[in-house]
DNA sequence: CACAAAGTGGGGAAAAGTGGGGAGTGTGAG
DNA sequence: CTCACACTCCCCACTTTTCCCCACTTTGTG
C-alpha cells in the first residue's frame, strides 16, 4: 500500500529520488510508464502483471491496440543507483513536463510522478472540494452496493 | 469505540500525542488522512480496508482516478514514537490549519483532529443548535428509509 | 500526600535526500 | 582506425530531515 504525497528535486541529470517508504516495498521488476492526464506511473511487479491482460491480437479492437502501444512502448523497467533514486528519461520528463521538480505520489496500488504545476491542481483540495469528493464516493459506492 | 474530547498541543516538529484512551485501540495499520470540513481522521485498520477497494489501473475511469489520487496522496500510516505521539506533515498541518493546539476527538468508530477555531464552533453548540441538527437528522432517515 | 501514568519539550544519532566528480562504454566524425 | 564527444553508472561527500531517547511537568488516582 503506497500512501502520502512528496515533493522531491530532480537534478540535472534527470535523477529523482523514490521516498524510501516506497521503496522497500518495490521488488525488482518493477516498471515505470507514462499514465492518464500526463503524470508516470510505477507499477509493482504483482500490478504489472494485472495490466498484461491487454495484448495484441486479430480480434483486439483499435482502441486497446493504441492504448498497449503507448502504455508497453512507454514503457521501463526501473533502476534504482545505490542512492535509490531512478533516471528519467528526457522522453518521460518532456512528457510529463517535469524539469526541477517533481511530485511522488502513493495512489494505494501503485505510484503516480507529476509536475509541479499539474500536481497542485489536482492532488491539492481545499476542504471544501475534498469534502464534495468525498460525498461522491460515498454516492458511488452506494449506488454500487445496489 | 473512541469517545471524547481531548485538547492537546503540538510541538514545533509537528508532534501530536494520541489520549492513550484511543492509542489502546489503535493496533499498527491505523492510517491518518484528510478528512471533512477540514479536518484529520484516523482510520483503525478495520476502517480503512473499507476505502482500498478504489485502485487504479489502465481501465478505471477519470472520476475513480481523481478520488484515490487525493484519498490515498494524503493519506499516511500512523506511527507512535516512545511516547505515543504521532507527527503530523506540514501538509496535514496547513489542510486543518492547526499550529500549536489540537482538539482530538473520538467520533465512535474514528478519530478526528481539529484545530482550535473549528472545534470551538463544531463543539460549542448552544442546546437550540443541537436540538435542530437532531430533527435535520431524523428527517433524513426517515426520507431515505422510504 | 505520594505515587503512577500521561503529556510536553529538546538534543543527538541515524537515515534520507541532494549534488557532483570521474571511470567505463558506445557512437559518430575525421 | 583513432580520437572526441556524449551518455550512463557508480561512488563519494554534504545537507536536511526524521526518529529515537532522555528528562521534566502535569494530571489523575489510591
Amino acid at each position: 500500500m503506497f500512501l502520502g504525497t512528496y515533493r522531491h528535486s530532480v537534478d540535472a541529470k534527470g535523477r529523482v529520488a523514490i521516498p524510501a517508504r516506497f521503496r522497500e516495498q518495490l521488488p525488482t521488476g518493477t516498471v515505470i510508464s507514462k499514465g492518464a492526464e500526463g503524470c508516470l506511473q510505477l507499477y509493482p511487479p504483482q500490478e504489472w502483471a494485472g495490466e498484461q491482460g491487454l495484448r495484441l491480437g486479430s480480434t483486439t479492437p483499435a482502441e486497446e491496440r493504441r492504448l498497449a502501444r503507448m502504455m508497453f512502448g512507454a514503457a521501463r523497467e526501473c533502476e534504482f543507483d545505490g542512492q535509490g533514486r531512478i533516471v528519467l528519461s528526457a522522453d518521460q520528463r518532456q512528457y510529463a513536463g517535469i524539469t526541477n521538480v517533481a511530485w511522488i505520489v502513493g495512489v494505494n496500488n501503485l505510484i503516480e510522478i507529476w509536475n509541479d504545476e499539474q500536481w497542485r491542481r489536482i492532488g491539492e483540495a481545499t476542504p471544501e472540494e475534498y469534502t464534495r469528493i468525498q460525498d461522491q464516493v460515498a454516492e458511488r459506492r452506494r449506488a454500487h452496493n445496489t
